[in-house]
DNA sequence: GTACAGGTTGGTT
DNA sequence: AACCAACCTGTA
């Protein structure tokens, strides 16, 4: 007989089911797996967790990580209260609505050399085959972290590794790019970390300096990564809801300008709310 | 079979 | 500064 799992509480986290999945799931991390029973299992650093959400949606996990490390995972100490009723306050009827879908959706603090990974891996993919490719890496160099799951590798091992194992993982033109900027991580002898304090426009020309990374991906590891709200990745999906619903010229850089005068400096935490309704056809 | 995807690159206008 | 094919792989 298995020994029963405990749950422990996060404290301030809390999730309505949709937004728990979507959060998790739903294109700013690449390592959380639905297990049924509205359940996540998952890998962040080295650490795993199983996570699941408490009757009045109150976070609750099981990990090797400890509550610290799962509050910052989360960014639990975040004033979201704050931040939505200040984006309400501005007054857009899209970003008003997304809110009202999507009223516990949170932009996760994820490891800043693992969202760099991750994104540079995302280029042109699903995220289903994303996924595919960070598990494959973690598999081929990662280290084990509990049966049979493995931690992202460290950037080091990746500029060290030969390029065939690369691309056994599935990378295709992006194992070269990944290598490329690994490589340039260590010889730079650059710490990722130093996103989450560098100033926005230094941070963003440091990775757009690397291979395979535009100003998409740059974006995606400053918001994901670094909890950098600032940042306003334009993808497809946004780029179309910008120009559909907000009618601004079909370039990246005019809807960036667009949405910092729009929403101010947390215009990634609209982007993400726009992205997920649009994706969800409900915008 | 072929078109194209949650993007970047390097070459061309 | 704006345009465009090519890039590898999986999916429709």
């Amino acid at each position: 007989m298995k020994p029963a799992v405990s749950y422990k509480k996060l404290p301030g986290v809390k999730f309505t089911p949709a937004d728990f999945a979507e959060t998790l799931d739903g294109g700013q991390a690449f390592r959380w797996d639905d297990v049924g029973g509205g359940e996540y299992f998952g890998a962040f650093g080295k650490n795993w967790a199983r996570l699941r959400l408490a009757c009045d949606g109150s976070l609750e996990y099981s990990s090797n990580a400890g509550a610290k490390v799962l509050a910052e995972y989360f960014d639990a100490a975040r004033d979201y209260e704050s931040l939505r009723k200040n984006l309400k306050s501005r007054g857009d009827g899209i970003v008003d609505r997304a809110l009202e879908i999507y009223p516990t959706l949170r932009i996760l603090r994820q490891n800043p050399a693992e969202a760099l990974i991750c994104f540079i891996c995302s280029s042109s993919k699903r995220i289903v085959q994303i996924k595919q490719c960070v598990r494959l890496l973690s598999e081929n160099l990662g280290d084990e972290i509990c049966d049979g799951v493995y931690a992202l590798p460290e950037i080091e091992r990746i500029a060290d590794a030969d390029i065939s194992v690369l691309r056994k993982c599935k990378l295709g033109f992006r194992a070269e790019y990944l290598k490329r900027s690994a490589a340039k991580i260590s010889a730079d002898k650059f710490d990722p970390m130093e996103l989450r304090e560098m100033p926005y426009a230094e941070a963003k020309k440091y990775l757009i300096g690397l291979s395979g990374i535009g100003e998409k991906v740059a974006d995606c590891i400053l918001l994901f990564g670094a909890s950098r709200f600032e940042a306003f990745p334009v993808d497809t999906w946004i780029r179309r809801a910008m120009v559909e619903l907000y009618s601004t010229p079909d370039n990246p850089a005019c809807m960036r300008d667009f949405a910092l005068k729009k929403f101010g400096p947390h215009a990634g935490f609209a982007q993400q709310l726009i992205f997920t309704a649009k994706r969800k056809n409900l915008l």
